[in-house]
DNA sequence: GTCTATAAGACGATAGAC
DNA sequence: GTCTATCGTCTTATAGAC
């Protein structure tokens, strides 16, 4: 792990609202490629492009921090999962459920690291802080989803396709893909459409370790 | 985190081998609560009851250690896989694949952290020497379910299933069970049979934050 | 085979200037 | 609103005794 220490050239003043909107997204892209403990709170700045001490300053604490990545990932999710479900439906499209938020929650992959970050989270329900929230976040879908059509079993299947696709981009299978056989094949398995293509566009983060 | 420094009573000798069979399911406890970067090789030291630098010693560092904890929770995964298999049906017991394996599966929950030990590892796809790792044991369990009868189609639903345990073991959803209704619901759509007390009687980690 | 002591570095957080 | 400087702590790894 590096050891330089930010000292960001001085920025252009924002709006506290704007700096912590900044850096949540930052530190999204960041927890999800090193984990909670893995991150620290200099990572997070260099990504933000502003000092250390600043995000320590705005947050209060790295453990705030990443409740609040662990906030906007699932916002983002829900408020994506409305937006697919309001839409008009394209000519042709499969009408279900699943396939229309399966798709939503594909497009997410625009948002850097929100899946790993969640998976993370959802790693840590023995953290005294941490794993009340997340398992709190767990429930909001879960929630969503029965109130939205979903019956018990519809949603435990769709949540299970979305927590195998969170492993295979925490993997970051897509590197892979074209040497390894058996990870062609797999890949292939999970992503029969033209969704494969949607995650080898995926954003990638510039080498984090 | 604790700062206490392992100081063990001095123990009775053992074969660098048991030692370090004894370590790496130490390992594998404590790496599966908290996490790759989040344990200390003293956590580790401490839950085998030998001093830190002796961990260190034996596996010439923490990052070993882990991918030597990930090597032993594949190795007794598919070994339990292949137990299942081989095992003749009880009376009336589903024969499918499925539940054979299924079941091994989270029999292994006996082994505390192997499931979230993987799960750590599939989230680290980034990290230049556990990424590539983590992939290929990902690609092992693939082969394996490809070679013993599963198509494809039918190896994906599976794993989709295996991760999604993996989640609500990692969640540690089973604590807030008879509290929140939404995951009272979600457990018992994720566990409709005698799979739950299973489950609740996985063994515990002594809180390790 | 196993320990104690400790060096060297990295990290989160605080103080305080501008 | 944002930075620089810095303290104290935790952590991995090494040295070396028994």
């Amino acid at each position: 792990m590096s050891s330089v220490t930010t000292t960001a050239t001085p920025k252009a003043r924002l709006s506290s609202e704007e700096r912590r909107a900044q850096i949540v997204l930052a530190a999204l892209s960041v927890f999800g490629a090193k984990g909670y403990v893995g991150t620290t709170t200099d990572d997070v700045a260099r990504a933000a492009e502003v000092s250390q001490p600043y995000v320590v300053r705005l947050f209060g604490s790295k453990e705030n921090l990443f409740l609040a990545a662990i906030e906007e990932a699932l916002a983002r999710m829900l408020a994506a999962f409305d937006t697919a479900l309001e839409a008009p439906l394209d000519a042709g499209e499969d009408e279900r459920l699943e396939h229309r938020i399966g798709r939503s929650y594909i497009d997410l992959l625009q948002v850097r690291g929100l899946h790993q970050t969640l998976s993370h989270a959802f790693l840590l329900g023995a953290h005294p802080v941490i794993g009340p929230r997340a398992r709190d976040g767990y429930a909001r879908v879960w929630q969503y989803l029965r109130e939205h059509g979903f019956t018990p079993e519809r949603a435990h299947a769709f949540l299970a396709e979305g927590m195998m696709l969170n492993t295979v981009i925490g993997l970051r299978l897509a590197d892979d893909n074209d040497t390894d056989p058996r990870i062609a094949e797999l890949f292939t398995a999970c992503f029969p459409t033209e969704k494969a293509a949607v995650l080898r566009l995926a954003p990638r983060v510039d080498e984090p370790w």
